[in-house]
DNA sequence: GCAGTGGGCGCACAACTGTTTACTGAAGTA
DNA sequence: TACTTCAGTAAACAGTTGTGCGCCCACTGC
């Protein structure tokens, strides 16, 4: 088996490099549109290169939507895990996971988008990237937690659950300062203080919790 | 001022049927795509009639989508109240909730799917109409919740966070009844039981709160 | 230096798009 | 009965779309 080539030979230097183009020329037209009705042509024309060549990259437009949800969850994937291995006081902790969250949009609004439009959006293959992304990051989430003098008896079970609740509530609060962003709705730091409290209804909860069923 | 005619003349009565069929000619339409790669003359086709008729009931497209919102909303919002309104201990409640929720996207899917593609799709005045009506959701639950004896002395801010809560709580259950309709993702009692659970942790808190800030 | 690889191009193709136009004919009015 | 209204039609418009073909030519490995 042949590993990848060490020395990347200019030749696929360029075409990485034709990728990428196509790649963020097609985020960047997502900005205004969805994925099922990003056209093929459209992105080709923005990046000034041939229809045809789009065909040496992706096989269709669904393809290049696939690549965009790894480009955009990569990223936030580092930042989750990290952010939540630090540990300190409650309150300090959801200041400091909102601040991440908020920091995060500000820097990549338009890979959040993307995710948050497609992740119930009309091209089936790219739901189910982000859709197991997600999952993934539930499972991160639940064993960090798992860690925590707080759910010392929780089943493994329960766990899951909470990290779904998280990685959900991550989200809408990343659509909701996105909105903020642009306008649209209440201001980031209104939006700051909603995911503050509902993050402290969630660990007020969580403390309380005993489990049934 | 001319106010609308009682007896509606066969006329308008022929009217009123072709708008719904194309309402729902797009609704159904929109089960494996989303609203702005959905074609004018798609829908026409669809009910067997002229590209030109379509301008006699909307402006184009995106007002269909406006015009389904109400359609799909309208519905749910009946529910919504009238399921809250009987109150009961709080066990049962949750249980009531959930299964409220599951037998409307049983009867409604398309409606449901249609909702929670859109409210983060690509068409921004169809965007703005769902996010109106899930704020009145937000209020109307506020308000009920602000006669249970649990928030005797919530402020008027925190309950309007709760209120919130539990509408994206609602959107985020009905979207994953869905998907297990559908075979993707947990079977239909999982995302009961996991409802059931996110509900309780919020109840839990919920009896906990102190508000600060 | 030379044969071979492959990213990108130009062109053509048929199929489709949204929108306008002038029209038809049934239903409503007086 | 004669006159008006108007939902729906058919046809044409200029653009656009995705995809296939053969060709080029800078780069690669020998």
């Amino acid at each position: 088996m042949s590993s990848t080539q060490v020395r990347p030979s200019q030749r696929e230097a360029q075409k990485a490099r034709t990728r990428r183009a196509l790649l963020d020329a097609g985020l960047s037209l997502l900005e205004h549109q969805s994925l099922s009705s990003l056209g093929l042509r459209e992105i080709t024309r923005a990046v000034g290169v041939s229809p045809a060549a789009f065909y040496r990259h992706f096989r269709d437009v669904a393809d290049l939507g696939v690549a965009l949800v790894e480009d955009s969850l990569g990223a936030l994937h580092g930042v989750v895990t990290s952010g939540l291995a630090e540990r300190s006081e409650d309150g300090d902790r959801i200041d400091h996971s909102v601040e991440a969250i908020a920091a995060f949009v500000r820097e990549h609004p338009e890979h959040i988008r993307f995710v948050v439009r497609e992740r119930r959006g009309g091209v089936a293959a790219v739901r189910v990237a982000i859709g197991a992304q997600l999952d993934r990051f539930a499972d991160e989430v639940a064993q960090v937690l798992a860690d925590d003098e707080i759910s010392r008896d929780w089943s493994a079970d329960d766990l899951r659950m909470l990290g779904e609740t998280y990685v959900d509530h991550m989200v809408m609060t990343a659509s909701a300062f996105l909105e903020a962003a642009q306008g649209e709705g209440p201001d980031e730091a209104a939006v700051a203080r909603t995911a503050r409290r509902q993050l402290r209804l969630i660990s007020l909860g969580r403390r309380h919790w005993t489990s049934t069923d």
